[in-house]
DNA sequence: ATTCAATACTGAAACGTTTTTGTATTGCAG
DNA sequence: CTGCAATACAAAAACGTTTCAGTATTGAAT
């Protein structure tokens, strides 16, 4: 805590005056000439090398600043996420930051917490700054915001936004199927919380799924996430109530890899095993999805091509280009331990009421 | 529904002048009243109140790029990542951005991947974006930086920049102990990657602790992380190799909980039991360190404490505010599944010659 | 000798603020 | 009635660019 020691070595960028007062040339020209703008062609050859090597030798570079309120483009987006986390929003954020600056522009992450007021305020304040457009990630906007936006799951169809989905049809067609095919009849689902912005087109298409594969859904093996928090505990408790109530299911499709890998750890402290005794299905494909003891079967969602298409399509729209509505991507399946052949019915069917059966 | 509108983002914002010419009033004297300058005292209050129910009424917003042009503060900075991923960095990323942003700071992140020539690029181009200064997260810097700067975890005394590190001695020897405490002596070891910016440090710091106890550390035992991924994956291979040379070894303490689950995974594919055949301990503990099967031991690096401290430095020496070299907080040991008393002795030192002895 | 067009630039406005300095008006003392 | 301080504001520069509208110079054509 000692010495404060002066600022070190903290020189004055260089900037087009200097360079005009270097090289007898007004900024006027320079500056058409550094950004070879369509009258830098009246420029002679000679005089453009000069320009080049002083602005080479002082390592000058163009204040942004300057240059975006002058009305240049000022090569900033903002980001609006809940939180910084674990699992698929740092995903779909590392994808969509590595887009962006391998495009040369920057940008700003806000995490609104879920609050409606911060909602209401950063893209506001992130306006101020002259950011030229808006990628949204699991976040239910409430109104389209003032500039070219693209949403990450989100399913209002907001004008002016463009949304990218995942194909949950077919997600939810692939779990069920692949459970279906494994002979469970009987199955549990994790519903997502009430703001996640995937939580109900999944579950309407988990539920269109069921119906065409002919599988009953019950009332009673559904439960829902509450619990705001990105670690698997989020999984922990609902499963354990689920339990609670009954053992007579033999699968379980969670809402996400987390709350799976929370329902993993809820089923052996029940004393269940997996996939012995319940298959568990999650859904994302999360990095340590693989890892887990038993490994999880999951719906892969392509979070990183998700990210990518989200920047793509929103440097485009800032320069004019198509307004798509939406983008759907496709999930895979991705198969590992956690599901097995099902139990026989006879037995899955009685669990509570069959002790004298054993 | 004669919906005319020329879309939503037309909607230039106001700006001073528009206030100017509602108001008939110049915009210094706006400029004044709306930042309460020490000059606005001479403003008779009914004017300023006038003032703000215009800046209010049409919801005014003074242009931040204008405003940090001007040479006042623009309230941002530059935060320097390898990658924004799961696990340490985004932990610590998290908590360094709602720290900024509960402080009216908005920050760029700016992912180098470790290459050299974009650690040197992206300070520039932040710089030019006018940041006020830079956090670097798990990142050897080279040289220091034009601006403020607060490093976490980073291990070089740079001249001018705040380290944010954790007590390694502390934390080395309290895994030991544990160790030793359940009578292991044979300890493997994964050492972290020769970039990532803890692992020197931490791996002196281990050497200390296991002098300290009267713990001979094997060469045999120490195996290197290699891959950069955010994968468990990390630790896999390394640990399979260990497994080839030798299973004489009760206990294996991991870089991080990343490698540790990696670790699990490994040892479980050659048909070792955690913790009964050998005891892991992880570092960090990461959210799903508690959510493993077994769940891990670890030593928790108090990130969001670390990401906050690491905002509240910068801003303060941003301030002119003192220059601390270097902070360190604590580690803390978190006991869970995966550690457990070693097993006996005998059949530890000779499981690959002992065939005959069975 | 004037006009014209091309060449190679320059001057100055503009972006939206903040801030320093200046000034018109008023009230009041002398 | 003059002078002076206080009051309440305004003018303008400045931040570092970009860009539009000029303009000085040259050479050639009329």
């Amino acid at each position: 805590m000692r010495k404060s020691k002066p600022a070190p070595h903290t020189h004055k960028p260089v900037g087009l005056k200097d360079l005009s007062r270097y090289l007898g040339l007004s900024t006027a020209t320079i500056s058409t000439v550094l950004n070879a703008t369509p009258a830098a062609a009246e420029i002679p050859a000679s005089t453009q090398e000069r320009i080049l090597a002083a602005a080479e030798k002082f390592n000058y570079r163009p204040n942004t600043l300057a240059r975006s309120l002058r009305g240049m483009r000022s090569h900033t987006v903002g980001v609006l996420v809940p939180e910084i986390s674990e699992g698929y929003g740092a995903l779909v954020l590392a994808a969509v930051g590595d887009y962006l600056l391998s495009k040369g522009y920057f940008f700003f992450v806000a995490t609104h917490r879920r609050k409606p007021e911060l909602l209401d305020e950063y893209p506001q304040m992130l306006r101020q700054r002259s950011v030229e457009g808006f990628i949204v990630i699991d976040t239910a906007l409430e109104k389209p915001l003032p500039l070219p936006t693209v949403v990450i799951s989100g399913h209002r169809n907001l004008e002016g936004i463009t949304n990218i989905v995942l194909n949950h049809d077919r997600a939810a067609h692939l779990a069920l199927e692949h459970l279906v095919q494994l002979g469970h009849e009987r199955i549990a689902f994790i519903q997502g919380q009430p703001y996640s912005a995937d939580s109900e087109t999944r579950w309407k298409a988990i539920e269109r799924a069921a119906e065409s594969l002919g599988l009953d859904i019950q009332e009673e093996l559904i439960v829902q996430l509450e619990i705001d928090t990105f670690s698997p505990y989020v999984g922990y408790p609902v499963v354990r109530r689920l339990l609670q109530r009954t053992h007579d299911f033999t699968a379980l499709f969670a809402y996400n890899d987390l709350s799976a890998i929370g329902a993993l750890r809820a089923l052996r402290d029940s004393g269940l095993r997996v996939p012995e005794d319940v298959s568990v299905v999650g859904f994302d494909d999360i990095n340590s999805a693989a890892f887990q003891i038993p490994s999880l079967t999951t719906i892969r969602q392509p979070l990183d091509k998700m990210g990518a298409i989200a920047g793509e399509i929103l440097l485009q729209r800032i320069q004019g280009g198509a307004n798509p509505v939406e983008i759907m991507v496709d999930p895979e399946l991705v198969i590992r331990e956690s599901t097995a052949p099902a139990r026989p019915r006879v037995e899955a069917g009685t669990k509570l009421e069959s002790v004298e059966s054993a």
